[in-house]
DNA sequence: ATCTATTCCGTAAATTTTACACATTAGAAT
DNA sequence: ATTCTAATGTGTAAAATTTACGGAATAGAT
């Protein structure tokens, strides 16, 4: 648990450590029980939930940025991660309301709140990660009390103009899927072709013809049939596939080129 | 032209009208002579050349921002802007020879350079415009005395990381021409066939069939043929043509999209 | 042995993309 | 008027890709 001193110090000195009037938020997905789902946080001075976020230090390259405030709430580095947009429209995201609970919350004194950093305009670049769910360990930061793994399509109202990142970061997604491979990240490292097919499905949201799915994806070579068979209970067993890591990079520069 | 006074109030005090820390680098792409080219500016202070850019006022959207700083420059409004990436991953753009030199140049005192935060670490979102090169008129700022049209296939040595930046933007631009019509901006509102068959060359560098390449755009219904010819001189007339505003504007929203 | 639920596979039709060459035309020159 | 030049405008066949679609095989439970 983070102690009140570290919050107050947070508060009044982050700006000396953080450049102001910048934000990174991230929408963290994963894949389980068939359905795509992002990472939310609750907000205990806001009381209510919102995507996990974090400031740049004064000195780190913004890459880092984003990747060490995913890695502090997932535990996982080294993870497929993408700037997506910048949200700035809305000159002020907080409300003189939510400022006030959140100063109470936290027994700020009053003085703190005129002109802290970190109620001033800030913008925020939003970030999308791709992680295997069953490898994220969630930890909460100073703000956040409690998460959840919320399914796309059920998102609730969030703090901020979070629903507006979210709903950016999820059709960059669905406009990515068509020129790069995704599922890398998703899925566990071995996968079967209905598994990878429901994901694409998901994403998607709409149906895919299973026969010409993994006769595409065969055929651009991005993935590659194993001897393996994976148990599924009294049916027919599928086989393990897993992803041509050469093919799978050069896609992912390249992009899936289609034609004029 | 700006007198002394107003740029050492902007040095000095320009921090209480703008954000620190952030801001909006522009490219701006013109069609003229058959190439594909950019609006440079030659910097006063640190005497080479750059994008133009600018900083967004305190209580100004983002996106008004962007737009403003390119209407200041073109005297253009109402332009095809689009944000595209933010640059942040070097810390410190200005070397500290190059902040003497600036002040030195406008003659501020030694004292404004410590802790400025003109100075400071400044992160920069890339916007890139697509305009109609015969109507640009083009307006110095503060720090900038010249300009040019630079042809995107011969870009000199830029100033701070704006190679980076303009890389990206092509590259944006490229990618983006497959899955969106490019060219209502580019080009004057009528023009023929062989026109903008030439800027989709010279914006991917590569050779199109001309016969498939109008096949294209008018079996997806981009553009129209009108009665109109024009005269070229001792050639046949080609035919004008001119985009029709609904499929554009809809392919814009919608993308040009491709199957899986 | 049977049943259930799921995986696995192949082919034909439709569509899209690619490749390719020559007749037409406006004005300039003669 | 004729000729010449340099550019525009157009169609078709082959290849590749995408789409649509149904039935046999299989693992485990009963």
């Amino acid at each position: 648990m983070i102690s009140q001193e570290e919050v107050t110090d947070f508060v009044k000195n982050g700006h000396q450590h953080y450049l102001p009037h910048i934000s990174i938020d991230s929408v963290i997905f994963g894949y389980h029980d068939q359905q795509l789902k992002i990472l939310l946080l609750n907000w205990i001075g806001y009381n209510g939930w919102g995507l996990p976020g974090g400031f740049i230090q004064r000195r780190e390259p913004l890459g880092q940025a984003a990747n060490r405030i995913v890695r502090e709430r997932t535990g996982l580095d080294d993870l497929f991660l993408q700037q997506f947009y910048v949200f700035g429209d809305s000159p002020y995201r907080l409300t003189e309301r939510s400022i006030r609970e959140f100063t109470e919350k936290f027994d700020l004194a009053a003085d703190v709140e005129e002109g802290n950093w970190l109620f001033e305009r800030t913008l925020s670049i939003g970030y999308f990660a791709l992680v295997d769910y069953s490898k994220v360990t969630v930890t909460s930061d100073f703000f956040t009390d409690a998460h959840q793994w919320c399914d796309v399509n059920n998102i609730p109202d969030l703090l901020f103009d979070h629903n507006d990142v979210v709903e950016k970061a999820l059709t960059t997604l669905r406009q990515q899927i068509y020129h790069q491979p995704i599922g890398y990240n998703l899925l566990p490292e071995k996968f079967t072709l209905p598994e990878i097919h429901r994901l694409y499905e998901t994403i998607l949201g709409k149906e895919l013809d299973p026969r010409n799915f993994s006769k595409k994806l065969l055929t651009l070579g991005l993935i590659k049939k194993l001897d393996e068979q994976r148990s599924i209970g009294p049916h027919r067993s599928p086989y393990l596939y897993q992803f041509e890591k050469e093919a799978y990079d050069f896609a992912l520069r390249q992009g899936i080129v289609h034609t004029y």
